[in-house]
DNA sequence: TTGTATGCGTTATCAG
DNA sequence: CTGATAACGCATACAA
């Protein structure tokens, strides 16, 4: 049944000469660009014989001719968040129809593995990275842009650098987060922002002060979380517990972090929402099914793919295009996790 | 700021120029394996001229002249499913820190995406496959058996094939989800199949049946979903409902066919598991904090990741290895979504 | 319409 | 230890 002795893969040659023409021929009979430039009939030749042998074109050769590589970098910090897998297919949904392919990596939200993989990519010639793990300052980035690679962000932002962005607008987002919670009737509502050192985390912390304060509300009931994660939205609720009474609502960073107050809830037998109301970030996958259901900002994460990976394309035609900055609507939606404080 | 003229990438011709020596020399420097060939000095002088110029090796002139890629490709279904995120993990984890880069390519269970992105793979002679994609029947697979190609499946496998493969032990888990019903005292429990064209789906149907008989129950109320999914969980869930009563306990296929009888539970008012128990299977993320908590049978997802991915290494440095099995253990992990009938 | 010749950037073989 | 040279497979400018 196997085949012990797997035959090196056939080349252009081997189609050409059992076609019975030159290379240059079968090149042109391939290739759709170049086809009309060859006689239907010897075309028609080639393109069997090359079916027949399984010819697959050496990308290697093709791209070292051609140094182009039909494929673009998807920089992930961490695929297991599900916020991630929905803006990769966006961006694969686009791309893919436009004849590139995606090479997705992980960071691990880690510098050196960010390093070494954009190393990876850019030696495998991508023709243009979108990266979703940018933070406020970015050496890295920062050093890529200066030397004018075709890069595009999502979701998060580089601070001073004008490098296209697709983002979500987490101003109006969290704005409409607090809004709900005052007006259900909560007036000592905390922040479990993420890592300020990320445009997200900076932007929800600046616009939840700023949304706390047009109620009337205190301003300081905020905990930074040192990761976007369920552990690390834990570590920051109990910290919270422990230097402020009375806080009967929490806007959480992200879900994720929301699911570590959960956890926390849990811990000390408290009740969402009777005790105390939580909203998430992102409405990642099956928060409708928690215990309770999580009230979120919905982010359209496949748009978010998708729009980035249009700006790409855009700046691979165009290079000298200037960056733009394109922000897509969220919208609030309420589930249970979210009620009037008891009193 | 940003360069407006983008150098051409440096050369390894340009380091050589730079560091005043041949390219042959300037490639053996920056060469681990070739650097003891030459005098530290020359080595340093290289290495140095490199760094200076931010030099990448072009991987297409190096993957044409060595025919190696150092690359692996991984082909999921849906990268959207959470059970695939932590094998993904797993993999990269082992073939990271051998040296190999994996090129992700998601199916979206389109059998001419499949085929498109496996060519696309092979295009780029990568040096191995792992796929998660695999139907009992599947053409496609089997062809690329008979041509050779390098290739370990994980989590499913195909019929009459003699292919490496990483599993769960499918059959135990079922056995122990049933046992688990049975021993609370559900006498008519139902399984919601997976497709049947997966090995996972018809592994765990026989497995199901053969466990209800065991325990003397009826072995009949089975409905098969078209897809791993939560819709077609709903539909099949739907469907049970109308043709049989009186069954009390589920067993879900998997996870995602858990969360649409949970979904069928909202619209019909039922309670879980005061009024059905459902057991799910994989323990995919966040499971933990769902209404009910679900009962599922937890498959160890990184560990299977990382075996394929170290049995793959195995077959790529020795072609001739004849094909094993590996099965990895699996436990039920019980939460609340299962409960004794009520009576 | 087809064939010829060349070179993409790298590594391997062979000399020196 | 280092340099010269060839070759990987393909696409394209040029010639016919």
């Amino acid at each position: 049944m196997t085949n012990p002795n797997p035959l090196p893969a056939p080349t252009l040659r081997d189609v050409a000469e059992a076609a019975g023409v030159h290379t240059a021929t079968a090149s042109r009979a391939l290739n759709p660009k170049t086809r009309r430039q060859i006689s239907a009939e010897t075309a028609r030749r080639v393109m069997r014989a090359a079916e027949a042998l399984g010819y697959q074109p050496n990308s290697f050769a093709r791209g070292l001719k051609t140094s182009r590589s039909s494929t673009v970098g998807l920089v992930i910090p961490d695929l297991t968040n599900p916020l991630f897998p929905p803006i990769v297919r966006g961006v694969e949904s686009v791309l893919e129809s436009d004849g590139y392919n995606v090479w997705i990596v992980n960071t691990d939200n880690d510098d050196n593995r960010e390093r070494a993989k954009i190393e990876s990519l850019r030696s495998r010639q991508v023709e243009g990275l979108i990266v979703a793990t940018a933070r406020l300052e970015h050496p890295l980035l920062q050093q890529l842009h200066e030397q004018g690679v075709t890069m595009v962000l999502i979701n998060r932002q580089v601070e001073n650098l004008r490098i296209p962005a697709v983002t979500g607008d987490d101003a109006t987002g969290v704005a409409a987060a607090v809004r709900h919670l005052a007006d259900l009737g909560h007036t000592r509502i905390a922040h479990l922002s993420g890592p300020l050192s990320t445009s997200t985390g900076h932007v929800r912390f600046q616009a939840f002060r700023h949304a706390v304060r047009d109620h009337g509300l205190p301003d300081d009931l905020i905990v930074e979380c040192a990761h976007w994660s369920e552990a690390d939205g834990a570590t920051a609720m109990r910290d919270l517990m422990s230097r402020t009474t009375g806080c009967t609502a929490v806007v959480a960073g992200n879900d994720l972090i929301a699911l570590g107050c959960y956890d926390v809830f849990a811990e000390r037998g408290l009740s969402c929402p009777r005790d105390i109301s939580v909203i998430g970030f992102n409405d990642m996958p099956f928060l409708d099914k928690l215990r309770p259901p999580l009230t979120t900002v919905a982010v359209p994460h496949h748009e978010l793919g998708a729009e980035a990976a249009r700006m790409l394309l855009d700046c691979i035609d165009e290079p000298d295009r200037p960056a733009r900055s394109l922000l897509l609507p969220v919208s609030l939606v309420v589930r249970d996790s979210t009620a009037p404080p008891r009193r």
